[in-house]
DNA sequence: ATGGTGGTTAGACCA
């Protein structure tokens, strides 16, 4: 017998506004769970009832006023596992889950990394240090994570393209937020330090181009196809050989008032 | 070099 996990993550940019967006995602791809950021919505008002009549009766949320949030849902049971408070503020930008039981278990973190603003120097723009110290402590907690648990995943909006071909151009991004030598240098350390496997670059290596996120601000944006890569599966090495699909989901960036993020959704084989 | 587009929520803040 065969038994497969999907996970999905999405960075829905509102899950009020895209409720439907999400739905119809769900209802024609049906991931086992789905991993949202950017739901921009306090836990007393998560569209629950949405969730439920599609079939994703088991959720974990940790949402704010205004910004950022972050939540799990799944059709498969999860227990909820304690959140980290990140540079040590309650802004709802990590969550965790237990799916599974038993030898199967798998431990789920998704993340929603700082953008950083838009200039690249952290004595002169705030968020962009607080990026830099995000990716500090999500190296050494994600390290921690792995080896407590070999059969961890971790998934979310990193807010970093970290390889070439992670950009539709290396050379004009070397000095945009999200790109720079410090924040993909950085990245990359992440994975190294946690020994960790980047699965969407494992099923399509360089120097083949992975986009997940295309500007609003871009007309056009699917002729000019002026992409990044921002959105990532991470498999710990307890997890080496099951990955047996993964895809990015770009027709829903053409969707009606969509989310800038397209979803990645991965395909484990567990058996 | 600039401004281009969105969401949340009530004047900015965030991306």
């Amino acid at each position: 017998m065969t038994k497969t996990l999907s996970i999905a993550t999405w960075n829905i940019n509102s899950v009020r506004l895209r409720i439907d967006l999400v739905t119809r995602f769900l209802a024609e791809q049906q991931p086992d769970v789905l991993c949202l950021q950017e739901t921009k919505c306090p836990n007393d008002a998560f569209p629950h009832a949405a969730f439920e009549k599609a079939g994703y009766r088991y959720r974990t949320i940790a949402g704010i006023k205004g910004y950022n949030g972050v939540a799990i849902v799944s059709r498969l049971p999860i227990a909820p596992v304690e959140a980290r408070e990140m540079c040590g503020k309650p802004d709802a930008r990590h969550i965790c889950a237990r799916l599974g039981e038993g030898a199967d278990a798998i431990t789920l973190h998704n993340f929603y990394v700082p953008a950083g603003g838009d200039i690249a120097d952290p004595e002169a723009n705030p968020k962009f240090a607080h990026k830099l110290a995000f990716l500090e402590e999500l190296t050494r907690f994600s390290e921690t994570a792995r080896k407590t648990d070999p059969r961890s995943v971790l998934v979310g909006d990193l807010n970093i393209a970290p390889l070439e071909h992670d950009v539709w151009s290396h050379k004009q991004l070397l000095d945009v937020v999200s790109h720079t030598p410090i924040e993909t240098k950085g990245l990359m350390e992440t994975i190294a330090t946690g020994d960790w496997i980047d699965a969407m670059r494992l099923l399509s290596p360089e120097p083949k181009k992975l986009y997940s996120w295309w500007s609003y601000r871009s007309p056009d944006w699917d002729k000019a196809d002026k992409g990044r890569r921002l959105d990532h599966v991470w498999l710990g090495k307890g997890l080496d050989g099951a990955l047996k699909a993964g895809h990015f989901f770009r027709e829903t960036r053409g969707w009606e008032r969509p989310s800038d993020h397209v979803p990645v959704m991965v395909t484990l084989d567990l058996s």
